[in-house]
RNA sequence: CGCGGGAUAGAGCAGUUGGCAGCUCGCCAGGCCCAUAACCUGGAGGUCACCGGUUCGAAUCCGGUUCCCGCAA
């Protein structure tokens, strides 16, 4: 392709994961972003009021034409002719779109579908690739910017770029890093690719992994696994769904904790209790330090203050 | 107007037949001790979210407002 073209492109996402990615093609000037498509808008919170992507605000602000189509196979519910809107693209980069792009969407661009994933495919494909690289206690995890094909997430790789996780990585944490190296080596892989200078690899089957999307009853603590099992699970359910058990009638919710150095063998599993001014819950293998909870109806408070407000709580086992 | 919980000292929480504003912790001063996050003594710190009503008297009862949070989506 000569220099002074600029890449014909759409951006296809959803969620804040995908908001780094478009910003990066935005600020590129190789590119021209002709279309977003995003998710319709949703009532979120408490109020029923509806509320747009994140993306949807950033193109909007941009100057961008937004498209959010309920389902993106459906040309009917968002092009007044039943055809794609725009079928001269050069390429269509998916980041966190929340729907499966079909075979007629992925055959409309002149090279490909892009895609940038949350994980160092084919490790964890599927949509909960950053809470499983903690879930699992990797050292190290990174996006991948592939080809897409019908199914998910299994196609050629073009350019992937690697981070370490520290030892008290959350999801939350993870995300913003992995979404901001994927946005990073985005224009220039798909400069590159569009360009022929990429020679897209395949993924080794052999060695693929596949994660369920998270769902609440992820977040439910059982409290006879080990210390470390949970530790980790409170930090991959971070914020969403938060590691959640129930103290009495209501859910409680553990936002951060360490793993205790000491052992407490007379206490017994998913027992609350306080030692030298830390609160603790026995789990079923070591203890868990409790530092910073949060009740239903309540703000998140520090394990020293729950000890102090709530001394008839102590000694009551979680569920 | 989706369902529900909450707002009281710097923090976390008690506090209804309406009657002097409390507890644990923190903070300040002093004491004990080889020493301490331990223990003892004393102290400061409140417009009980806001507005109005009932009452001799309201944190408490009634009406309204604002803000925070859990669920659901």
């Amino acid at each position: 392709m000569k220099n002074k073209q600029t890449i014909k492109t759409i951006f296809m996402g959803t969620a804040d994961f995908a908001i780094p990615s478009l910003k990066s093609i935005l600020n590129d000037s190789r590119f021209d972003v002709v279309a977003v498509f995003t998710q319709p808008d949703k009532p979120i919170g408490r109020s029923s009021k509806l509320q747009e992507t994140p993306i949807k605000k950033l193109a909007i602000k941009n100057g961008i034409p937004v498209y959010q189509p309920e389902n993106i196979s459906d040309f009917s519910s968002y092009s007044s002719n039943n055809k794609f809107p725009i079928l001269d693209v050069d390429v269509i980069i998916v980041v966190s779109y929340a729907q499966i792009i079909p075979k007629t969407i992925l055959d409309i661009p002149k090279y490909a579908c892009i895609n940038v994933h949350g994980s160092l495919l084919p490790k964890y494909r599927g949509s909960s690739c950053i809470q499983a690289s903690i879930l699992n206690g990797d050292n190290e995890s990174g996006a991948t910017i592939m080809l897409m094909d019908e199914k998910m997430d299994t196609g050629d790789v073009l350019r992937q770029a690697k981070t370490d996780l520290s030892p008290k990585e959350t999801t939350a944490s993870l995300f913003n890093k992995i979404s901001q190296i994927g946005a990073d080596i985005l224009p220039s892989t798909v400069f590159d690719f569009v360009s022929g200078n990429i020679k897209p690899e395949p993924q080794d089957n052999s060695k693929k992994s596949i994660v369920k999307k998270t769902i609440k009853e992820n977040g439910r603590i059982d409290w006879s696994m080990s210390a470390n099992h949970i530790e980790k699970q409170i930090r991959a359910m971070t914020t969403w769904p938060g590691a959640w058990t129930k103290l009495d009638a209501k859910i409680l919710k553990i936002l951060e904790a360490d793993i205790a150095s000491e052992e407490f063998p007379k206490k017994n599993i998913a027992e609350l209790f306080t030692e030298n001014k830390n609160l603790y819950v026995k789990c079923g293998k070591g203890t868990l330090l409790l530092k910073l909870i949060q009740i239903e109806g309540k703000k998140a408070i520090k394990g020293v203050d729950f000890i102090n407000g709530n001394k008839n709580l102590l000694g009551t086992s979680l569920k």
